[in-house]
DNA sequence: AGCAATTAGTTTGACCATCAAAATAATAAA
DNA sequence: TTTATTATTTTGATGGTCAAACTAATTGCT
């Protein structure tokens, strides 16, 4: 048997029940999973110009416009000019915005505090820095 | 600080690199994410009713019965009747759905293989032996 | 400086995924 | 047997997505 299937297994485990949870966290809050994720991007890095959270997101420009209409139009994001390039636009989160992803924020701490209970200090180190690894080679 | 604010953002960091890479990988497949996360459930689970597949997949049955049906057009699953209710049905893989599933699966192993690649045995006991406690949680 | 190529963002048209609700058919319960 | 429940399908509406065409601003080249 292939030496690393079990860990295989329950990384997919893992991805699919953080999955769902973020599904109904988000479902909570009366936004949409595209919506709130876009909200966490702008929140956990700042504002940046539309190509950039497009990259961020995964999505084209094209797709994140429309994202951004909406996100205007419900009061949670801001539209500013950019500084150096009047083609560019600097898109921010507004006070609402950033109380949504504080608060979106504070479950992910939750659950983290939540999924991690059963664990002993050492455990907790060895998993943080595994993932600090692991992160870094993708 | 809280004291798990690292964890947190390293878990959602390996969380967004995941999803970045099941989406490329699926996309070179020509399905769908949808149809390929399908196929991973039926071939890890085995046939199933409508219903349970339905349940796993966190979507509603609505959704799953057109799902379904591209799947048995591109001839990757079948339905059969289920033999003790007349109003169920068993969906499952052709050998063609295998042969995805197969190949899918070995995706993840050989990227499982890859970010874990840093890690010395120590490390991989500890972290294999956390995520079966943490998916324990959920 | 002036023109061409590039870049940032928007718009549009077409799919796909999804849900809720209504419809159908079979089973279970009274 | 009638009624209630359950499994699935169908339908109509909404949202997310892309590719491609478009606009406007910047950069590069001569």
């Amino acid at each position: 048997m292939h030496p690393l299937k079990n860990l295989n297994s329950l990384i997919i485990e893992f991805y699919d029940k953080l999955s769902s949870w973020e599904q109904s966290v988000v479902k909570e809050t009366g936004y949409t999973l595209a919506q709130v994720h876009t909200i966490e991007v702008l929140g956990s890095f700042g504002p940046m110009r539309m190509k950039e959270l497009a990259e961020r997101l995964g999505i084209t420009t094209g797709t994140l416009t429309v994202q951004i209409e909406k996100l205007v139009k419900s009061e949670l994001v801001e539209r500013h000019p950019h500084d150096d390039d009047r083609r560019s636009i600097l898109v921010g989160l507004t006070v609402a915005g950033e109380a949504l992803h504080k608060q979106h924020n504070e479950m992910h701490l939750q659950l983290t505090q939540d999924i991690t209970q059963p664990l002993n200090q050492d455990e907790l180190s060895v998993l943080t820095e595994s993932l600090r690894k692991i992160n870094q080679e993708f």
